[in-house]
RNA sequence: GGCGCGUUGGUGUAGUUGGUUAACACGCCGCCCUCUCAAGGCGGAGAUCACGAGUUCGAGUCUCGUACGCGCUACCA
């Protein structure tokens, strides 16, 4: 049987960085095997599912590059199909009523709620699965239903037994029945919950392996029993380890902020592929020679589930440092993929980031294209992100832009003679026949050996003139690449900052 | 509280069936290169493999215990 394997995040915000390396990992394997990869957007809460939640998360999809395959499933659809799925296995004697009035639990302390609940049924001996309504006779649970008494559907369990799967990466999980709840199917508004909706739509979508978030891990027990209720065959489960922040925590918006969006960090300069692959890397690594950066076709050949890990992977990045705002091998990879892609490839992306920042000029692709694309292969050496194109790279593109104060004062400041001297050199520059590195190179060293100062004071106190930084390329190819009107134009013009 | 999962340098990871100085990448430091900064090359610091027992001639690798972390536990998803 083919494989079919899908994605479901619920559009109750942007796209996680975890769930996109869930969605990641799905399309692998759906790829790696010949399957079939989906996608099942889980808006049953209604509160917070948001359209524009959805839009970002196929933005975000769409922009790592992981098209899905048949028609985008929306969960909330379902609903009537889960609902009566619920309601047959009331039928079938597989669950029944229960007509305990909804307590009301404020989102907030659930989790202390839960713990206190817990200790008090330990101390006072009762069985959390004693439910009064589980062993109603069937007539009058149906009396009281069609009377109009509210009432939520709970799964019956079985009281003795224990519930066992095989996880492709946790191995056997084995969980006493004992420690599983009736759970609740259907709410008392007759909402389908969440853990009815995603079996139901996973038989219907005939899923055959499921890969996700280890958060799910634990509650695989109790879904596999709704499959079992249901009669329907449990597909295979693969868990993968959580991402958490570098305090152990595990990623969140409300404490970590826009590090954990994808969007994140398309918007700061990220190319895709180098993202992908710094994603692929978190709680997996490919067998055999240590080679870390993967093309999405290597990505695809290598990967297995049995190469991801058990232990979670921490995110690793620093709030207070700037230098440091994401995972810094995520930036070096970023780095290492803006300095290595064909140029071909990495020119539309910088025409992006360009057309963005207001640099663009059509004649960049006409006939100044081929210095664009010599100057774009000149300084993406040292850039770690798109940004850097408009930011660092400002000075290639425009006569409007910042000098760094360091560099003002490093290689302009230092040097009173660099006001007549920078003047001076400008001028000779621009008598020059052909105006190229070499012969400014030439130009350059003759005049600082008559004006009897080293030459690397004018090469330094130039880069600065000419880009506003204190560092940069090779200094005459900066030369070559400004040109010659606006090379001498810009030396005049930093005699008054010195 | 219960149950589950995890634990190799700061981070991501390698470590075949237990066998010598625990490997690679990022980051950090130094040197080379050099007009700066990167890149590249070379080198370095950094891990008693969470801790404690046990099995064994020998354990990161097997067993048990402890600690710590995380997850789940809801008429949330």
């Amino acid at each position: 049987m083919s494989v079919r394997v899908r994605f479901a995040p619920s559009p109750t915000g942007y796209l996680h960085i975890g769930a996109a390396r869930s969605a990641l990992f799905n399309w692998l394997y759906a790829r790696k095997t010949g399957g079939t990869f989906l996608l099942r957007i889980e808006d049953t809460d209604v509160q917070r599912s948001t359209d524009e939640s959805t839009r970002s998360i196929l933005e975000g999809l769409a922009w790592l590059g992981l098209d899905y395959d048949e028609e985008l499933v929306f969960q909330s659809a379902n609903a009537d199909k889960h609902r009566a799925a619920a309601l047959s296995l009331v039928e079938a004697g597989r669950a029944y009523r229960d007509f305990t009035p909804k307590e009301e639990r404020s989102d907030k302390n659930v989790k202390q709620e839960i713990a206190a609940r817990a200790r008090l049924a330990s101390n006072e001996g009762t069985d959390h699965r004693a439910n009064p309504f589980r062993d109603l006779p069937p007539e009058e649970s149906n009396r009281r239903a069609e009377a109009g008494e509210p009432f939520a559907v709970r799964l019956k369990i079985a009281r003795e037994g224990r519930s066992r799967f095989e996880d492709a990466v946790y191995g056997l999980q084995e969980r006493d029945y004992s420690e599983i709840e009736d759970l609740v199917l259907l709410r008392s508004d007759s909402h389908p919950l969440y853990n009815l909706s995603v079996v139901c739509d996973d038989i219907e979508m005939r899923v055959t392996d499921v890969i996700r978030g280890q958060d799910h891990l634990t509650n695989t027990h109790k879904q596999i029993l709704i499959y079992e209720a249901l009669t329907a065959s449990v597909p295979r489960f693969a868990h993968l380890p959580l991402i958490l922040a570098p305090n152990k925590a595990k990623l969140s918006k409300r404490k970590h902020g826009e590090v954990v969006s994808l969007t994140t960090y398309r918007d700061r300069g990220f190319i895709p592929a180098a993202f992908r692959n710094f994603l692929a890397l978190l709680g997996w690594s490919s067998e055999g020679e240590g080679q870390e950066i993967m093309s999405l076709a290597e990505l695809t050949e290598r990967f297995t589930l049995e190469g991801v890990h058990r232990s979670p992977a921490v995110f690793n990045f620093s709030d207070a440092d700037p230098r440091q705002w994401t995972d810094q091998k995520a930036l070096w990879m970023n780095a290492e993929y803006i300095r290595t892609l064909p140029l071909a490839e990495l020119l539309p992306m910088v025409r992006a980031e360009f057309e963005s920042a207001g640099l663009w000029r059509d004649e960049y692709e006409t006939v100044r294209g081929e210095w664009f694309a010599k100057t774009v292969d000149l300084i993406r050496e040292r850039f770690y992100t798109l940004k850097d194109f408009s930011g660092q790279g400002r000075a290639y593109f425009s006569d409007d832009f910042e000098f760094d104060s360091g560099a003002d004062a490093k290689n302009l400041k230092k040097e009173p003679r660099l006001k007549e001297l920078l003047p001076a050199l400008g001028d000779r520059l621009e008598k020059l026949e052909t105006f190229d590195a070499p012969s400014v190179e030439a130009e350059l060293r003759a005049f600082s050996e008559e004006a009897g100062v080293k030459a690397g004071l004018l090469i330094n106190a130039s880069r600065t003139a000419l880009t506003g930084q204190a560092v940069g390329p090779s200094m005459f190819e900066v030369f070559e690449a400004v040109g010659q009107t606006r090379s001498a134009r810009r030396l005049r013009d930093a005699a008054s900052r010195v």
